[in-house]
DNA sequence: CTCCTTTCTTATCATAGGATAAGAAAGTAT
DNA sequence: ATACTTTCTTATCCTATGATAAGAAAGGAG
């Protein structure tokens, strides 16, 4: 049995942040985990793709967005080390992706084989229960960002933007925030002026 | 052991189109199940409240919805029959909720004890299963919201609605659709009155 | 049937944010 | 260092949708 990589250890701490995980049971998992390297701007899935594997990163930053009829492109979702991304629906369905996920850094991913899942999940149901936990999180975060679309402004979803993810503020492009947003970057521009005027 | 109702007839009927449930496992996850009846604008959850029970709706029609700092409502779920509603994050976190649940109709609920629900998981974990099914596909709906949300203008979104929920909009008020498309009731007549011009 | 509440519509006016255009600044590659 | 690309800003003008107001229509309760 080879050694487990740094990458691998991330993917266990994530495992062991929502569940209690054994050796056993990680050894048995990591036979359907294999890494994968992107350079930035190298897409891992593209609209028409089925996705076929969950994708942990644990290194640089993706994010997921669609592309509408006017070719305008909506960010999803941003993926920083630590955290999980795929075309759930594709993965789901194995049909063709309607999303995109392309680098914003050199980045690194584990991948999972979906193919492989219900055998992990028969096999030792905690991981059944890892995801069930996940995807409940995931579910309360975006029905609060459903619930900030509904209600907030351009400068009070931006605002509230940077308390939440000061980190990504730094490291992602505002014009992809604009996008993540569902503001114009012109009038992201303009609300962080007026932020400053008044500050 | 009493006779099943319509109602948990219902629930395991919405079970089984996910899951594999035996009687023996159901039997068991009823002594958790108890029926509850609200009256049109009765409120199952106001804000403040811990959410305690995860609801099933067997007859009538519930919405969740927030209301914002300057007294407007946003609805985030309609749950009409065969739905399951909740404040899934009030629920998970046993802190007061941000969400108010109120009936449209005279509505039945079977209301499962959140208390109860990791004493089920460990008995028969079936049950984990069917809510992790539960939440991904809840989590791709959701996530298809926000893409909408992000990408369609007005008489689009009302026009999906239109298609995905034609059942909806015969039986829920016009301006309660306008809060969960995120318009005004105004703007959402004019859309109508364009769509019938336009025909 | 009548009153009262809720829901929906229409019209006018106001505004937040989009569209367009241009250039500045920052980053990257040769 | 220079050129090229990407990112960000500013300005002007424009449009979709919000705000307000008023009334019509529909639905319930007595």
């Amino acid at each position: 049995m080879s050694l487990t990589s740094a990458a691998e250890e991330l993917l266990r701490a994530n495992l062991l942040a929502r569940v209690s995980i054994t050796d056993e049971e990680f050894t048995f998992f990591r036979q359907y985990v294999r890494p994968l390297s992107l350079a930035k701007r190298q897409h891992y899935l593209m609209e028409g793709d089925i996705c076929t594997h969950m994708a942990f990163v644990t290194q640089g930053c993706v994010r997921s967005y669609s592309v509408d009829p006017q070719g305008q492109e909506h960010t999803l979702q941003f993926a920083p080390e630590d955290w999980w991304v795929s075309d759930l629906y594709s993965l789901l369905t194995q049909t063709p992706s309607t999303l995109n996920i392309d680098a914003l850094e050199d980045t690194q991913l584990l991948l999972i084989k979906y193919a492989a899942i219900e055998e992990v999940y028969a096999r030792y149901p905690v991981f059944e229960r890892f995801f069930r936990l996940l995807m409940q999180s995931r579910y309360v975060a975006l029905q609060e960002r459903v619930n900030a679309s509904l209600s907030e402004s351009a400068t009070e979803k931006y605002n509230n933007f940077l308390r939440k993810y000061p980190a990504l503020v730094q490291r992602v492009p505002q014009h992809l925030i604009a996008s993540y947003l569902g503001v114009t970057p012109e009038s992201l521009s303009r609300v962080r002026r007026l932020n400053r005027l008044a500050d």
